[in-house]
DNA sequence: TAGCCATCCGGACCGACGGTCCGATTAACT
DNA sequence: AGTTAATCGGACCGTCGGTCCGGATGGCTA
């Protein structure tokens, strides 16, 4: 998602009907216009879409957000909010992307630990505390959100990103472990109906630590401890 | 669950409505006649809708599993399918408990390395890997249950007695380590969808392979490669 | 065998959901 | 002002999980 008001849209469905072969007969001066900027009502909507959402979120339980609930608070035709975000699970992913676009765009090209230029084994940590602390203050949208995805989580593009990201890190720091698969694991962990069982209402950074402490478990701390 | 045709039922909701104070005015000759045997009919309906439901479950995915659908497969109407497991999740939990039936036994009182008697190490590789079978053979299952369950799956008393031996094993084997979070971080993995994509069509057994490995590095296999 | 009663059966029924559709509307450009 | 294509909105659809209750029936007793 792009951090400017442009389009982006779903897409899916009528990516499957222009394949269709439609769109072949006139493919003119497609190029240049391509891609035209979001009309001012689409743009309005669409935050308030999104604002809604969570407002509902925050007020209860993730499936307390239904698309009629969510456009009925936001003032808005249900029609709208499919044509923007093309499926229930397109609208959390959608809030989920926002609220973890500064990480993205930190371990991409931020300073170390969390961007490059750090030891793998710190990248990795690093970036398991970012994403804690996403997922702390979000479980509830994320527990959500894996209940809409269902099957597709794996393929989802977000999950895609940052399983390459910690594949890539764990490949670096231990290449004798199977990467993919343990990255899968860590991501496993960040399962919002778990943050939300093993998250005391003193202490909300315990799931975080015990993250860390896992992955520790898992790279060999190096030091002492590994008995 | 019981082995027998035994009654067993869900009572999630009866239970309620007996604490309500009901029950409490007529506690005569209860413990007698209580538990009365499973009706015949009963007891047939109950074998034909979970048999049609592993059928349904094997010939399309697991949203394909609806209520509707199961009882008309089985010949049964729709309110016989919940007057005996309760919901989805209960006939989905159910058919779940049927097939692990084997490993609990076993894991409580069979032989070592599973049963009680081998060292926790090994108790453990040997647990995972008895699951693993599991959910490499129910991988649909698996994630139409974890699907249906949403948020309560960790209250679930399956999970919990999974969760409870693993802890104990993981406590004893490391005592280093956050045994109960270490415990959910190692069945977090065993989620449907995720057996699913990195389960490759031939190799079907790579599954519980990398699960074992990730175990190992996780215990500090012992000898070497603690790099 | 007849009769009785608790238990069970089944499918009509319900509210809610995710998703589609299309006539009416309106923003942006000429 | 006029044109056009993108957008809007809410009626509509099929399906779902779950409830309810009049009627059927199993199993026991006499």
């Amino acid at each position: 998602m792009r951090a400017d008001g442009r389009t982006e849209r779903i897409d899916a469905a009528r990516d499957r009907a222009e394949r269709g072969g439609g769109a072949r007969d006139r493919p003119e001066r497609v190029d240049v216009v391509r891609d035209r900027p979001e009309r001012g009502d689409a743009a309005r909507n669409r935050v308030a879409v999104l604002r809604a959402t969570e407002r509902l979120l925050a007020e209860g339980g993730g499936d307390h957000v239904s698309i009629d609930r969510v456009a009925a608070l936001a003032g808005v035709g249900k029609g709208t909010v499919f044509r923007r975000f093309g499926s229930r699970a397109g609208l959390l992913q959608a809030l989920l992307e926002e609220r973890s676009k500064d990480l993205r765009e930190a371990v991409t090209g931020g300073p170390p630990p969390l961007g490059p230029g750090a030891p793998a084994r710190d990248r990795l940590l690093a970036f398991l505390d970012g994403l804690g602390a996403i997922a702390e203050g979000n479980a509830i949208l994320l527990a959500a959100h894996e209940q809409a995805c269902a099957e597709d989580k794996y393929d989802d593009p977000s999950y895609r990103s940052w399983h390459g990201h910690l594949s890539d890190l764990v490949a670096e720091a231990r290449p004798d472990l199977d990467a993919g698969f343990v990255a899968h694991a860590l991501l496993a962990v960040f399962d919002g109906a778990l943050i939300r069982h093993v998250t005391p209402p003193e202490d909300p950074r315990r799931f975080t630590r015990s993250v860390r402490s896992l992955a520790l478990a898992l790279l060999g701390d190096g030091a002492a401890g590994g008995r």
